[in-house]
DNA sequence: GTTAGCACTCAAAACAATGGAGTGCTAATA
DNA sequence: TATTAGCACTCCATTGTTTTGAGTGCTAAC
């Protein structure tokens, strides 16, 4: 790590200038095509002592010899900076986002996912958002067989879990309603951290002989508030990878698909980017270039991340996953477009 | 298509070795690898002359002049068929299927897809079981906000679906207890063929002012009944094609990992393999090679299914997905002794 | 009916030649 | 002193050529 990266102007626009045309082209690019198609004027020979310098400094190397130069992780990672650092960009509308009419979030979430992969050309990932501060709002036992009894479980923000719990001892519907009494009463506007093994114990007790169902329901609920338990994460276009050759071949390819069909990693990787903060001034939209993402098989690609918020701490995270050259431009502001769009979405009270 | 497959004895064996072969190693086969490999004792001239004869009768091709010869579809159909005509094979033990101790059937089904994945190599796909003759056992609605009413429906087989619905008019305890009450005795028992337009004219009668809300959970019960919607397919391995040459070229890995990930296709498959008789002889075992399969991308594949069955009309299918020169015989084995095992497993009541 | 033998075919592998993009260095230039 | 022109050199990618060997079909002999 160089910690002096104080390029001067005209490295900086060197540098500049072959990372824009690598991405464009994916090919190394040389002296003669900076000096050509750069306002710079200055000749191939100058270019080249400066990129000498530049692969010194870290910033580009060199496939081999007589290759021309291409950016490295360090080169990715300044231009990625800079990009951050460059004022609100314009917002430009999408066009068309279809996400009109999806009513289950789950479609939703699949639509969003496929219109970034088609729009971008990369593949995409989309997790189902969590809530990180969960309340309970509503507990029901219900019979639903001689044996058996269906709790239900809402949290706040109306998600809704189900669980079938068998009894040994047929309960009357009196008794029933009791616990119902006794669940909700108790347990109603509680968070995970505060439903200790005091209250625990205490709810056994007053429930008498059916503190198992107690039990029962109990796990449940610490199942719900559980986060990525509930973590759905969809993707699309993963074949857009077979686009850009240098991660077309057989192993790579396979390592990265195998991470998509997968999704533990992926998983992995949501979790981390939500964990750090997430309401800073770029919408929540951080870059792994290389090997800064935590996902081993993706050591050649590049992931651009951002998180969305439906509501109050519900959360989610968009990714975008693609070569080293990704379009980092484009992708970046596609998705500060998109998350405006979905707080536009949500946040007008649904 | 040949109706006469009356192939003789010794172009019978010829033809299987040829098959056998070419299973093994990828490669097209020669007239000299077959004389010398099996015991008919017939020199490769001989051979060469009955290759001729199996060519003219479409069984086995020939990708170029002066190569060795390859199977073709209606072969590999040969093939299977008398595979599956074979007495019942021994069910040998599979060790250590692993699925003891996983609770939530998602889990399983995963499960199941994986250890079926790396044990094959090939790639598998699992859809959950949906019933096929549902039947609603029950249906409550609580309240859950001022507004807001949730709705729990049981049918059959305890699939439990939830939806929260959106009420203008506030309803007290007492109208609600009334509209379960009126649906509870209404509807259960009843199947989704039962619920008709007169009878949802009356209950909606019935429900007078809050018919709204019964339009809302009728609306819900139909989701529930409808088959694919509820369908979830589980994919493992699907970069094994990759251990195919045959299927790693861009192209085709591209076709086949997109019908993967986009499942739509899938699920097709599956309906379309489990619309069809189920309990042959065979443990409802299918074998598509090829174009057989209702699935475009998978033309240069061939799939295997099997239906299993949780209890009395609950189904669902495992698929394995794998190059045409797949190892047939080795893949119906496993797949049999799968059905097997979670016949065992879900028949002794749970 | 089976086989040995031979001429022929063709894809794949090995090899050779060419071209060109790109570099580093040096010496001349402003 | 910073820039540039120019040149020799390197090396990959491309293309073309040759060689090799597996495999075939056919014919004639057994």
């Amino acid at each position: 790590m160089q910690s002096e990266h104080k390029l001067d102007d005209r490295k900086m626009k060197i540098l500049q200038a072959i990372i824009k045309t690598y991405l464009d082209t994916g090919e190394p690019v040389g002296s003669r095509t900076i000096s050509k198609f750069t306002d710079l004027n200055l000749s191939s020979a100058t270019i080249r002592n400066e990129m000498a310098d530049l692969e010194d400094l870290g910033y580009i190397l060199q496939p081999h010899t007589s290759a021309g130069r291409i950016p490295s992780d360090q080169g990715y990672r300044l231009y990625v900076d800079m990009l951050m650092e460059e004022k609100e960009q314009e917002v430009t509308e999408i066009k068309e986002l279809m996400l009109e009419k999806a009513d289950k979030m789950e479609q939703l979430l699949k639509q969003v996912a496929k219109v970034l992969a088609t729009n971008t050309n990369y593949a995409t990932m989309i997790s189902s958002p969590v809530y990180n501060r969960n309340r309970l709002k509503f507990i029901q036992l219900s019979h639903v067989d001689e044996d058996q009894l269906l709790a239900v479980i809402v949290m706040d923000g109306n998600i809704v879990k189900n669980k079938i719990i068998t009894v040994d001892q047929e309960l009357d519907n009196e008794t029933l309603l009791k616990l119902n009494m006794l669940l909700n009463t108790s347990l109603n506007g509680m968070s995970a951290e505060e439903i200790n093994l005091g209250m625990i114990a205490r709810l056994k007790e007053q429930a008498g002989i059916h503190s198992g169902v107690i039990s029962d329901v109990l796990d449940t609920v610490a199942n719900t508030i559980k986060l990525d338990e509930d973590m759905e994460i969809y993707t699309s276009g993963t074949t857009n990878i077979f686009k850009y050759p240098e991660l077309s071949d057989n192993q790579s390819a396979k390592e990265i698909i195998t991470a998509f069909e997968e999704k533990q990693q992926l998983a992995e990787l949501v979790t981390q980017t939500m964990a750090r903060d997430s309401s800073d001034v770029n919408k929540g939209i951080r870059v792994y270039i290389g090997n800064e993402a935590p996902v081993e098989n993706m050591k050649d690609c590049s992931v651009v991340t951002a998180t969305y918020e439906l509501s109050e701490g519900l959360r989610g995270t968009i990714g975008i996953i693609g070569p080293k050259r990704m379009d980092y431009e484009n992708v970046m502001k596609t998705l500060k477009t998109l998350m405006v769009e979905l707080d536009e979405k949500f946040h007008r009270k649904e």
